[in-house]
RNA sequence: GCCCCUGUAGCUCAGUCGGUUAGAGCGGCGGCCUUUUAAGCCGCGCGUCGCGGGUUCGAAUCCCGCCGGGGGCACCA
């Protein structure tokens, strides 16, 4: 669909266009001009005229522009829908007020054109619907192709996704989950920014990759000659910046990971990550479910959200639950009378995949049995060591970490953990990675040696988060698939 | 990577036990209409039936391959 415009058989309809445009230009008029000043948003007009009685016509003019979105001529007069960025408002075209030179023009004109009017506000007899009685108009950007269909909008997934432009002409349930999605990225700030967390930027392209598993996108420097990663988390330099002194840090940005693509995954997604000094994963589970409640109260007006016939309450306190009892509910398999990889495979059923050591297979029940119907939002707590080189040793219960897993309908939307200060320890997990890598796991962590001197150097005891954006936003706008709200998702092709 | 489904007009879709010239609504084009709301009325179909090959007297329809999309599995803190 992204042929060139030089196309050798232009349709019909895209003829007709380049038609018009001519005929645009021979009468003296540039469709493409420079500016539109002192216009209003639709929004603000609409506001200033709310209940305007039906019949009405006020003196109180204003100036807008936007996009025409759909027309009924009758004659000597016509109605057209304008849209601008903030709303939509009906204008009231009559040939009388016009004249009739202007008036063709302006009925000759294509949906999807954008405009400029100017008129005074009034509300229709019979619908009481506010509008515009224009006088004055002017061709701001001519469109030479045709929009999606008034009437059914544009459906199509494929052209939804690779050409969202028209899906958001198209959509006003798209338009919503765009602007939702960036008002709980600022409120998200504004919770940090308030809670005197101080944001940072550290490297995308790195050396070496670390703080989470799993495969990395490999690049190149041509210069320096050597191969670089994308980043798949911003922990290890986070962490770097504690040991630095910024006590409170967080980065909210792009990570990406080398992975296939699912209704909950998409190679490159924005993740947050933040860290505080002298705190702990109970802190931070705590910080979570007050951050999303918030944020959700403050984007939404309520921290109740609709998820097809299912309604989510994100306020605190949320269910916490062990990873333990976790699995023994959903599986009926207790984890801890299983402590070998053989004796859970076992207890699991199947035959163990060679590249799976004991964590993996307590990570695959959490993920196949316990995940799916954790609806609420809830905390699990408590994982085993293997699966978290970051974590520190539980306080209490030996071959656990204190780590918390959070989820929502369904998806796992954010992780956590006491962070792990011993740097000698955290030489014994890069080493357990170590042996990961070496029985086929391409997803264990690579040694970061300047990580661990970082860690020599000390560390205060640390609780840290990341936060799937992404997810969190699906929550908040009910949906079931992680494209829907990502403005160009990934597609193969 | 595997399995299933799917691709028809600018948009939304019908048509597929093989059979005349491929249809509808919206949009577009021409005409009527000065308070409509998916405005209405009259007329006009604007098409590489995803692409390539095959079977057949005849293919949108059946077969094979390719490309795109969706769902599931696998993968995925």
């Amino acid at each position: 669909m992204s042929e060139p415009s030089d196309e050798p058989k232009l349709s019909d309809v895209l003829r007709d266009r380049r038609e018009k445009l001519g005929r645009i230009r021979e009468a003296g008029i540039e469709p493409f001009p420079h500016e539109f000043s002192q216009r209003e948003d639709i929004a603000e007009v609409r506001a200033a005229h709310e209940g305007l009685a039906p019949g009405i016509e006020t003196e109180s003019r204003h100036r807008v522009a936007g996009r025409i979105a759909a027309r009924r001529g009758h004659g000597k007069a016509c109605f057209l829908d304008l849209r601008d960025g903030s709303g939509q408002i009906q204008l009231h075209a009559r040939e009388d007020l016009l004249g009739a030179e202007a008036y063709e023009l302006l009925v000759d004109l294509d949906l999807g054109d954008i405009v400029g009017v100017e008129g005074t506000a009034m509300a229709t007899r019979r619908g009481g619907e506010l509008s515009l009685a224009i006088d004055r108009w002017r061709l701001l950007s001519k469109s030479l192709r045709p929009p999606p269909d008034k009437y059914h909008g544009l459906e199509d997934t494929e052209t939804r996704f690779r050409r969202r432009e028209l899906d958001l002409i198209a959509n006003e349930d798209s338009r919503r989950v765009f602007r939702i999605r960036a008002r709980t990225i600022s409120e998200v700030r504004r919770w940090l920014d308030e809670h005197g967390y101080i944001e940072v930027e550290t490297p995308v392209l790195q050396p070496l990759y670390g703080g989470a598993l799993a495969r990395p996108f490999v690049t190149h420097h041509n210069t320096l000659d050597r191969d670089l990663y994308l980043r798949v988390a911003t922990e290890l330099y986070l962490k770097r910046l504690v040991v630095g002194g910024i006590d409170r840090v967080y980065e909210l940005g792009k990570d990406f990971r080398n992975e296939g693509v699912s209704h909950k995954h998409n190679p490159e997604f924005t993740m947050l990550e933040w860290y505080e000094a002298y705190s702990d994963y109970e802190k931070t589970a705590h910080d979570l479910e007050l951050l999303v409640a918030e944020v959700a109260e403050r984007v939404l007006g309520t921290t109740v959200v609709k998820r097809g016939e299912v309604e989510i309450d994100f306020a605190p306190p949320w269910r916490r639950i062990t990873l333990r009892e976790a699995i023994l509910e959903r599986s009926g398999i207790d984890i801890a009378e299983h402590p070998s990889r053989e004796a859970l495979a076992r207890a699991i059923g199947g035959e163990p995949d060679p590249s799976e050591g004991w964590g993996k297979l307590v990570d695959g029940l959490l993920s196949r049995d316990v995940e799916p119907g954790l609806i609420q939002p809830t905390f699990v707590f408590d994982y085993p060591t293997e699966l978290s080189p970051f974590a520190k040793a539980h306080r209490s219960e030996e071959g656990l970490v204190e780590r918390w897993e959070a989820f929502a309908g369904g998806v796992e939307i954010a992780n956590s953990f006491s962070e792990l200060n011993d740097p000698d320890e955290q030489r014994r997990r890069f080493e357990q990675q170590a042996a990961e890598i070496a029985r086929g796991d391409d997803e264990a962590q690579p040694y970061d040696e300047v990580f661990v001197e970082a860690l020599e150097q000390g560390m205060p005891p640390t609780g840290g988060v990341g936060l799937g954006i992404d997810r969190l936003v699906m929550m908040l706008v009910g949906a079931a698939n992680i494209r829907e709200v990502l403005l160009f998702p990934a597609m193969r092709s």
